[in-house]
DNA sequence: TAAAAATACTCCATAGGTATTTTAT
DNA sequence: ATAAAATACCTATGGAGTATTTTTA
């Protein structure tokens, strides 16, 4: 687990959206789709999943947006 | 740049010292100190300079970290 | 002469790319 | 038929290590 892979996740998680978020951090959509999967692998558990063509958050989602917000404010 | 220099620059800025900071993020003190001047060589300038056997932080060092807490705290 | 930072070098893990497939509307 | 995410594969960069030198109290 990394601090980029951090920022990576809450941008895609504020954008529901790969491919946006892909493109506002410059990267291509597949290097964000693999480095999400290596935190979600890393974590042990799921923080997306597919809702139509998109994707949302899981509970575990929100509980760990809930645990970055929290650590990023001290 | 990334989040990790950002990162190691805030750990060494709190503890003025290489040694000890490069302990605490588990990393060989000769790692952080070539990521630390990496991130100068980017930003074109010097963050800490030797103050005795320890270092401090510049003035650009003191402006770089009031943009990154501000960063931080949105 | 000791404690800490800087430099030199080497290596390899992984971040990122392109191409393609899968999924869903 | 189209838009988006996932998977496969490959490559190069730079993050990290060990060894050593330089700096300074």
């Amino acid at each position: 687990m990394n601090l980029n892979q951090l920022y990576y996740f809450q941008k895609v998680a504020v954008l529901q959206h790969y491919h946006q978020a892909a493109k506002e951090l410059n990267i291509s959509q597949p290097s964000l789709s693999r480095s999400i999967s290596n935190l979600e692998d890393e974590l042990g558990l799921k923080l997306f999943v597919k809702k139509g063509r998109n994707i949302e958050l899981t509970k575990y989602g929100h509980l760990f947006w809930s645990m970055l917000t929290a650590f990023w404010r001290k």
